[in-house]
DNA sequence: TTGACAAATCTAACGATGTTAAATAATCTT
DNA sequence: AAGATTATTTAACATCGTTAGATTTGTCAA
């Protein structure tokens, strides 16, 4: 009974193409621009169709955050195994995860509007929406980077969950304002993250 | 002939009727939620009369959110009148203009949110939205602080720019933070704010 | 007062959106 | 081959912001 196989192998092709063709149009538009109909255009299917392999379309675009989001972590996940093999001192791979985190949201602007911008609603909803989670597991990344700062410094990790999450709100805010607030006369790019890198991690410091 | 100006006197009052439903309902329910159509059912008007005094419903939000964030703009003027008058610190000045920010942003999350979190799209139309300009004197108050502390400690207000974006950007951070990711697993909300701010702080004395 | 003109408002509808119900086609199982 | 399950489609619903066009209301001059 290779039979079944075959339908599940094509299930999920179909579910891959579903996925590509929304990725495609998302990263070039934007979620809102993203409609359920282009999409199903796109893959020359109808729009209901796509409701046979995601519940809607926010649980469509969960998936595909979840997926870029990944590559941030394993990026998190690379620089920690850095300082655990002492090749580096831990402040400076703090600030290289800062830095990483706001190029990553600006090299996928959707994806990060998505995943940390838009208003996420899964109160109402039933439960767990994957983007929960997406948040939850990117950050923890950078919490554990600075742990390990804080415990090299003190020797203790008291007042991580503060400090991590006050450094995760200040690159938050850099990098949303720059992808949502294009009219806005900032200062060029690089500068601006400089300063505010420097200015956390001095803060941080002492 | 003062009938025309009762004409102008009534339709300056259904505007101003038009504004405080939006408003109400605005301020509960929040942006998305707010139809057009339950603006008109509140004020006994069918849906198109408040296209006869707003142009969309951007502009009419527009109206709303720069009439709140007057009151934040005053509440800076006021700040920056008591570092004028030589009756406290810059530094501690700036501090309190940054917490007066957040705490601004988290007591009006639906006008923060239109005003700063919704990406705006006023390239796309003719012109100047409104909430460029509200946006941009909100900021303004915010680097005439920065650039009277710089004076008082360097002489000169060079990186005033940098400075007050960065540190704009940070506290936009944990405002936007609280106010979308209410799922998220936050420290309690002052402590998160302290510890931003100290962060801060610190980082922009030495 | 009345009739023309303008201002204000309404009814009806358009074109999108996400989504669902119900009918149909395709496939698998027996 | 017949019946049951899975996959897909057609048609439609409920909303949304918004607009066109008719209609009422108000103003002002003759």
């Amino acid at each position: 009974m290779g039979t079944k196989e075959r339908r599940e192998k094509h299930k999920e092709g179909l579910r891959q193409l579903i996925l590509d063709a929304a990725i495609e149009l998302f990263v070039t538009e934007g979620y809102e621009s993203t409609t359920m109909r282009k999409i199903a255009e796109k893959i020359d299917y109808s729009p209901p169709t796509i409701y046979f392999y995601f519940r809607d379309k926010a649980e469509l675009f969960d998936n595909i955050c979840a997926e870029t989001f990944g590559k941030l972590d394993q990026q998190m996940e690379l620089l920690r195994a850095e300082v655990a093999t002492e090749k580096s001192e831990p402040l400076v791979n703090l600030e290289k995860a800062l830095r990483g985190y706001i190029d990553f949201g600006l090299r996928h602007p959707n994806h990060y509007t998505v995943t940390f911008i838009l208003t996420s609603e899964f109160e109402a909803n039933g439960g767990e929406s994957r983007k929960k989670t997406t948040g939850l597991k990117t950050f923890g990344c950078m919490r554990q980077m600075v742990a390990e700062y804080l415990i090299s410094k003190n020797g203790t990790d008291v007042g991580v969950e503060e400090t991590s999450q006050a450094l995760w709100a200040a690159i938050h805010g850099v990098t949303s304002l720059l992808i949502t607030q294009k009219g806005f006369p900032f200062v060029e790019q690089k500068m601006l993250i400089n300063k505010l890198v420097e200015i956390l991690i001095k803060g941080v410091r002492n």
